[in-house]
Order: structure tokens, then sequence, then C-alpha cells
DNA sequence: AGTTTTTTGTACCATTTCGCATTAAATTCC
DNA sequence: GGAATTTAATGCGAAATGGTACAAAAAACT
């Protein structure tokens, strides 16, 4: 949603969205919006407690469908997963890259992160991996590495941020880009297991608020 | 394990130890131990994929025994983490009331906590807080209660510490005790859930470090 | 010994769960 | 129009699940 708008200008308009003339019957769902239903289910509820039968009520597919379109309950789970690692990187991919000063920057991320982790309705939804990391990163391996991969993922973008913020002098020289990263994180994460406590947003936001006050004057 | 060793020098022995005589078949388990097993279970595997079986096998008591000693599953899981939550402040109250410079207090706790989220036979265990919060937290009032209570609990505690050690002249009178213990919980939530994800201890002493670095540091 | 009381052990039940087999429907190509 | 192809819809089935009924077992009390 935020940099594929940028069409090719050549070749303008026979490209995604015009259907390529699929042979047999056309399906009745769309696979983006069905694998967005089934991301909230598996969010709100985790993986085991999540049913199939769920699944095709939200999605509005049956089961072979379902079957069909993502394979079984695990592998729709890890689709899910991706997507929403996607969605998230997205949202977040062009502050970390914005060229800001470093408050205005944690700012803008949490704020991002607050409304990730708080939108929804029924209740706030949290977040994905901590959702997985706490429940199926221990058996399945390759779940855990996703995890392990969003973890260090963020934690590198943040650090990016914290040393980037150091050149530039807004930081003190005692200042260790990485371990105020991994602060960085950690706030993150309190956030969300916060957060899927139903602790108000306001209180995130104080939280939030501390925590970029010593980040940002940590010496 | 902690207090409890010491006994009323009246009436030595007729005390807990010795069963008072009940009147029926004796049970073939000790409530203590089977409900530490049943922990172990819904920790690593989260309540709705721990199945009575699975309890059943565990604890070594039969699924009717386990009603009789403990109610229902939901009963159970509740049992289970509150034992975990009593297990885990047994551990840390004696460090946080104890009179120590902040650093070495930190440096205790933190450690503490790796040995509870690291432990166990089958891979880290993590927090049952964090795994309880993902996956219980948002649907069940009771469980959202006792999370919120311990989330509230450990800050409350490191809140003290922080306290205490500026007035101490350990901390910068800039310093901030709430906003520097919200940290110090976020740096036990993000312990807990990387060692979920099986990051190792190393790695998580290293975290650990630079955050007690920053917040002793604090301005 | 016999009664009472408490727990164990087996077996069962209704429901849910995942996965798939099979048939019906809707569309394109010839 | 008819064949081919892709999807939808129904429903089956084997296994697992949470929970319980019921009888046998093991202890204390009388």
């Amino acid at each position: 949603m935020v940099q594929k708008t940028k069409k090719p200008p050549s070749a303008a308009k026979i490209e995604a969205p015009v259907a390529p003339k699929r042979r047999g019957r056309p399906r009745a769902y769309e696979p983006e919006v069905a694998l967005g239903k089934a991301l909230d289910l598996f969010r709100r509820d985790g993986f085991a407690a999540t049913s199939l039968d769920d699944l095709s009520a939200a999605t509005g597919m049956n089961r072979p469908s379902l079957y069909g379109a993502f394979g079984d309950k695990r592998e729709l789970y890890i689709k899910s997963y991706q997507r929403y690692r996607d969605d998230a990187r997205a949202a977040m991919v062009d502050i970390f890259r914005a060229d800001a000063p470093l408050r205005e920057r944690l700012e803008r991320i949490y704020r991002i992160a607050l409304d990730i982790y708080l939108s929804g309705e029924s209740g706030p939804r949290g977040c994905f991996t901590v959702m997985t990391a706490a429940s199926e990163a221990v058996s399945d391996p390759d779940i855990r590495a996703m995890v392990l991969e969003g973890l260090t993922e963020l934690d590198k973008a943040f650090g990016i941020c914290f040393r980037h913020a150091k050149e530039r002098g807004e930081l003190p020289d005692g200042a260790d880009p990485a371990s105020l990263a991994h602060l960085a994180s950690a706030t993150i994460h309190t956030i969300a297991i916060r957060a899927r406590a139903r602790v108000p947003r306001g209180e995130l936001e104080a939280i939030v608020k501390g925590a970029v006050d010593v980040m940002c004057r940590a010496k």
C-alpha cells in the first residue's frame, strides 16, 4: 500500500487488475482479503484455538477451497504470519528510512506500532510475533526461524536509527547504539504484551514517552 | 522454599508432613508435584494445545482424579498460572527487598529471570505470563486480570528499586524512576520472547548487560 | 468383619477437529 | 453446442477432545 502504487509507465493497464482470463469456474473469493481474515483470526485466538470451521466462516471459503488456495492449517498460519510481517514492515519502512530527528522517528514508529496492536473490532489484537513466539516457536523450527528473523530485523532497523543519530550528534559519545536498539525493541515488545492485556492506549503512550525520553537522552 | 523452612519451635513434628489420617483410599499423587507437571505442559504448549490426555500422562493422574483435584481444564490452567507466579515471586522477592546497589540488584533479578525462562528439558520454556497474555488474556477476563496484576506488580517492584536508588544518589536528579521501571520490565519481556525463540543465553545476557548499563547511567 | 469414605481405573458419550472424496456449478476453448 | 477445466458445495470418516458415570480398590472407623 506504500510503494506498489508506482506503476511502470509502459504497458499501462494490462497488468494485474485485469484478470488474465482463467479457464475454469471463477473463484468466489479474493485470496488477499481471505488471507487478511484468516490473519485476524489467528492473531486473536492463536494457532491451536482457531479451527478450520472458524477460518471457513471468517473467510467465506469452505474448507476444500481453503486447502486449494493455501494448503493445510499450518501453511495457512505461516502465510498469515508472512502477510502480517509484510504489512508491518511496509508500514514502518518509510519511517525507518526517513531523514528526521531521532525523537521524531521513534515517536512515529511507536505510533504505528500502537495502531497495529490496538486496532480490531473485538478488542486489541496484539502482535502476531509475540503470539507466535509464545505459542509455536518452541516446537516448530520454521516458525521459530521467522520469529527470529523478525526480531533481528527490528533490532537492526533500530540500530541503524541510533547509529545515524549518534553520527549526527543527537546522542552523547558514550551511547551504545546496539543497546539502545535492543531497548527500543524491548519497548515494542512490552507494548505488545500490555496491549494484549487490554492496557488502554493512554497508558501505553505514557510508557512509550518515558522510554523515548530515556533513549534520547541516553548517555 | 525460602521462608517456610522456619518451623514454630513448639509442637515440632505433628504438623504438615505427617498426614492427618484421611479417611478413604489414599491418593497416588502429590498435588504439588502434579501441578508442577501441569504447569510445565501448559507453559510449553499453551492452553488450547494441551489436552487432558497430555496432562493425565504428565501428572500420572487419570482424568477423573485431575477433575477431583483441580477442577476442569481452565481451572487447572489458572491454578498452574498462580503457582508459576508464586514461584517467580518467591524467587525474586528477596532480591527486590535486599539493600544492595542498583546495578547489582538488577543483575541478580535478570539472572533469576533467565534461569526461569531457560530452564526445562525440551528447550527453553519462556515466561508463562507472556504465553498467557498472548493467548488467553484477550478473551478470558479472569486470566487477563491475573496478567495485568503480574505486569503492574513487576513495574512496582522495579519502581521501588529505582526510587530507592535515586534517593541514594545512584541516579542523576533528572532520572524518572517510573520510566526506568517500565524499561526494566520491558527488558524482562523482550528476554522472555527471545528465549522462546531459542536465542542462546549468551545473547540474552548481552542484551541484559546493555540495558542495565543504560538504566544505571540514565540521566 | 462390616460399614463408610475417598480415590482409582476403565469405559463411555457427545462434540469437535482435520482432512479429503465426490459431485455439482460456472467458465473458457474448440 | 460440446469438451475441458477450474472452482464451489456437500458431506463423509477417522481421530481426538473435554467431560462424566460407574464399579472396583484401599484406607479408617465401629
